[in-house]
Parts: C-alpha cells; structure tokens; sequence
DNA sequence: TTGCGAAGCGGACCCGCGGTCCGTATCTTT
DNA sequence: AAAGATACGGACCGCGGGTCCGCTTCGCAA
C-alpha cells in the first residue's frame, strides 16, 4: 500500500544527481573535494531537491556505489563460473576477489568516497555485511577450513578502496601486478588447506 | 643550531593537551566528536595554542598516537625476541602483528582516528611506511617468498583499526579470539613457504 | 479544459568545526 | 629592570553539510 509511485520531475532529477555526481567523482582528485552544493548545480539542481532524494551525503554514496556495483552482483550472486555459485570454492574465492579488485580499480574514488564515508567505518554498510557472509560461506566451504569468519574480513580487507589506492594510484603498480599480487596472496591464503598441528 | 629550546608554559600547556585529548579519546565513542575547541577547553588552554602546538588535527593526532606506540616501536626495533630483531621471521612476523594487534585493542578510539585521519588514507603517515618496511623485509626475509610487497600490506590490513573496532566492539569478539585468529590467518599466510607451480 | 490538493522544488539560511589572527601577557636574557 | 622574543587565548572567518518554507509543478478528476 505505502508504494506510492513518485513524479514525474522527481525521478528525472534523481537520475540528473545521480549522472552529475557519477561524472564529478570521475574527475575528482579526492572524493572529499566533491561537495554536495557541486554535485546539486552540477545536475542543475537545488540541494533542498538533492537532499530530498538521498537523505544525506551517504545515502548519495551509497546509491551511486549501488548502481555501479549491480552487474558484479548479479553475476556473483546468479552468473556463469567463476564468479557465480556452484563454483567450487578454491575457484570462487579468488575470482570473486579478482572482481572486486578490478571493480575497485574501475571506480577508485567512487570506492573511496563509500569506504570513507560512513561515520568512517565501511563496516556498517549493509554491502560489506554481504560480501562478508558470501565469502565467509565459501571459506567455510573449504572441508576443514577454520575460522572462516576472520578469514573473509581479511582477505575483503586485502582489497580495501583505499589500499588500491594507494597502490595503484600513489605507487603506479600496474593493474595486471596487483592482480597477480592478491591471487598469489589468496592462494598463500587458501592454499594451506588444513595446517599441521 | 636551530634547536631553541622552547619556553617553559609552552611545554606545559603541550603536556596539558596531549593528557586532555588522551583522556578523551578514552572516553568518546567515536573519535569525530572530539573537537579541537573540546581538547583545547579541557586542557584549559585557547585554540590558539593548541594549532600552535600542533599545528592541525592530524598533528595532535600524530603526537598522541606517537607517544603511545614509542614503547612498542622500541621493542620492534631493539629488543628481545620474538619481537626484537634476530629472530627468525617465521616467528617474528606473528609476533609483531599480535603486538600491532594488541596495541590496537588498547588503544582502539586512538587508531581509529590516526588512520580516519590523514585525508581519508592511512598510507601517507609514515608510521605506516615503517611498519610496512619492516613487514616486508622480513616477509622477504623468508627463503623463496615471493609478493614480499604486498604481502606486507595485506597482513597490515587484517589489523587495520576500524577492522579491529568493527570486531572487537561491535561484534564483541573476544580478545583472545581475535588474536587467535589473526595467528593463524598469518600463519596460513606464511605457512605454504614457497608455492609450488 | 480546468481546478485543486498533494508532491516536489530550490536556494536562503543555520550551525558546528577546523583553522587563523593579533593585541596582550609571560618568559628570558643581559 | 628593561627590552625583545615567544607564547597565549578567544574572537573571528570560511566552508560544508543539512534544514526550512514559500512557491511551482504535477497529475488526477470533474
């Protein structure tokens, strides 16, 4: 019942936002410098409007970071192997981090802007609670593989916005070195299997 | 020949602050609502000589944090096994991470803010770059490693203080859990010594 | 087509915070 | 004791996130 359907010039401006603020987070050197006042005139918007349909500085993050993050989703969640399930786990795992370190090449700001946003925790985000619980799954998945949990907060941690950052964008690693860089790390990781002792 | 050494009240009143900020970055919940206009009233001192002294936010947060980690640095960098050097990596490499780890757990509120701090990223102090440096020569320390580079960010990332804060207080991971499990995430890291293929 | 309530718009406005400035007070040196 | 250097402190500034409310636009119904 409370599903009522919004105006008309209220979908069109949210779009507008959303494709300004997509557009100024490209350009931008650090996410901080993209103030919400930018982002209502760049969409030829007033903030109240700007406001009205993300809630905050967050919610605009957030919905931005969703859109983006929708293909990758949907492939992990219901795609063709590697990514998507009934992969086995030792294959999943490290393409599924594989993706999420590509995607965050892809969209180094946007992924800043969202990790540091949050009252400075990325840990609230429902997102995080979801990439935690799929890896998490699949670790444990691993026959005789303990302490999964702390092992997926880990190995999600590895690919942090702003460690890639840093990396890629401070140090100049080339893409295809960090790859490599965190398959051999995951594999380090899961490769073990059982330890000894 | 620079060194003047400076005026007596000076030195006081930098000792007035760092115990004021100290005591509350204890008791804050979060390190965002410590303001300067609050450290610098509870030291009893005007903003002015508090920017003096420390020249910004992140300057004040530095000094603390410095401060606290002095007797650990010194344990790392001249002090008796597992953590001092001479000891072989395989046991001095978890040795220090549990001690990072540790450190973090005491001093949550604090950490949290340094790494908060800083632009958004943790990877320009450079107390990172030390604790990296030394993580990865020792990590390439280990016969046949290879990755030392990364490696080193990645082991650091799985202590990242927010990580630390989300566990320990949001999710009420107990201490000894939480260090067990980072033991043996590293060990796992470790462990598998050079890979074959 | 027109009328009319509701939904949405926009930008002036507010507030709190980091950081600066400068007249005044305090220390130190001779 | 006097003078110069150094530090103090809090009024002040600019900026950015978020709110408010009079006005516009939409969309339904007659």
């Amino acid at each position: 019942m409370p599903e009522r359907k919004p105006r008309k010039d209220a979908t069109r401006n949210r779009a507008a936002v959303l494709a300004a603020a997509d557009d100024l987070y490209a350009r931008c050197a650090s996410p901080e410098d993209v103030t919400m006042a930018d982002v209502a005139a760049a969409a030829g918007v007033g903030k109240g409007t700007l406001f009205r349909a993300f809630g905050d500085r967050n919610g605009l993050i957030r919905a931005l970071y969703q859109a983006r993050l929708e293909p990758l989703g949907n492939s992990v969640e219901a795609g063709p192997p590697p990514l998507g399930p009934g992969t086995p786990p030792l294959e999943r795992i490290p393409a599924v981090l594989d993706a999420l370190l590509c995607f965050k090449l892809d969209n180094r700001r946007l992924a800043l802007a969202l990790e540091g946003a949050g009252g400075g925790s990325p840990y609230l985000a429902e997102h995080y609670e979801r990439w935690h619980a799929l890896l998490r799954a699949m670790v444990e998945g691993i026959p005789g593989f303990m302490g999964g949990d702390f092992t997926a907060h880990a190995l999600l941690a590895a690919t942090r916005a702003d460690l890639v950052e840093h990396l890629a964008g401070q140090e100049r690693v080339p893409r295809e070195q960090l790859r490599a860089d965190l398959a051999e790390f995951v594999r380090r990781v899961l490769g073990a299997g059982v330890l000894p002792g």
